[in-house]
DNA sequence: CAGAATCCAACTTGATACTG
DNA sequence: CAGTATCAAGTTGGATTCTG
């Protein structure tokens, strides 16, 4: 059964009612990318996210975990030790969608040469 | 030939000063990935696009096209007749970087139910 | 270690109005 | 039709400081 009284606007990402807006949001963001890519390889903690997703600060590192933890794309375990450990994994929608945006930015790595110079080219 | 300083960066999305980086932010903005989405469906004028891309300003979508644009990603052909009349459409890149994206956008359409089921379950 | 809280500058976005 | 210009307002983002 569905929650919500748009139903009829399900699936249409076009529309700017349909709640698929928001969650498309949520994982095209400039950090979530880069978490989902990163989680889809693994178990991560925070800190180990800090540092190999280069120029992301604390803040906003932490407030795009928030997100997508409340959107049910990743689960946040901590464990009782000191110093604290938290751990964060995708679950399997999670994993879903981080296969989407691997392809997208694994695309972009393999072909960023061609890209450019397409882009030179468009410049002139 | 790279025409670029950083080649040991080359397809390094977490690394702060690859290129890929700017052209990952390009093509997941929020207007941009349904103007991908739009065009990889075929050629679409600035009004048709305004009309199905549902909450874009004329502003944002011009500002989108452009980046897109300069990008490579698509071409702008405008015809010299009264009213004006400019068509987009999507370069080969554009059409296989629109191909990732609609994957994105596709699954989350086909599996909205269940990821707002499951987001429900984890707000409690 | 893993963040929360605060402050503030900078960029983004949305209406609205106007133009070739 | 296909935009551009302008301005107010909202949001984002980073740096910094602090804490269990």
């Amino acid at each position: 059964m569905s929650t919500y009284a748009t139903s009829h606007l399900l699936g249409q990402v076009l529309s700017v009612d349909c709640p698929s807006r928001e969650i498309l949001e949520h994982l095209t963001t400039k950090w979530s990318v880069l978490v989902l890519r990163c989680l889809s390889e693994g178990v991560h903690r925070f800190s180990e996210l800090k540092q190999r997703i280069e120029g992301v600060s604390e803040k906003m590192l932490a407030q795009t975990l928030k997100v997508l933890e409340k959107d049910g794309f990743l689960i946040r375990t901590v464990y009782p030790v000191v110093p604290p450990k938290v751990e964060y994994q995708l679950t399997i929608l999670g994993a879903q969608a981080a296969e989407k945006m691997t392809m997208l930015t694994g695309w972009i790595e393999r072909n960023l040469p061609e890209i450019l110079e397409n882009k030179q080219r468009v410049a002139k």
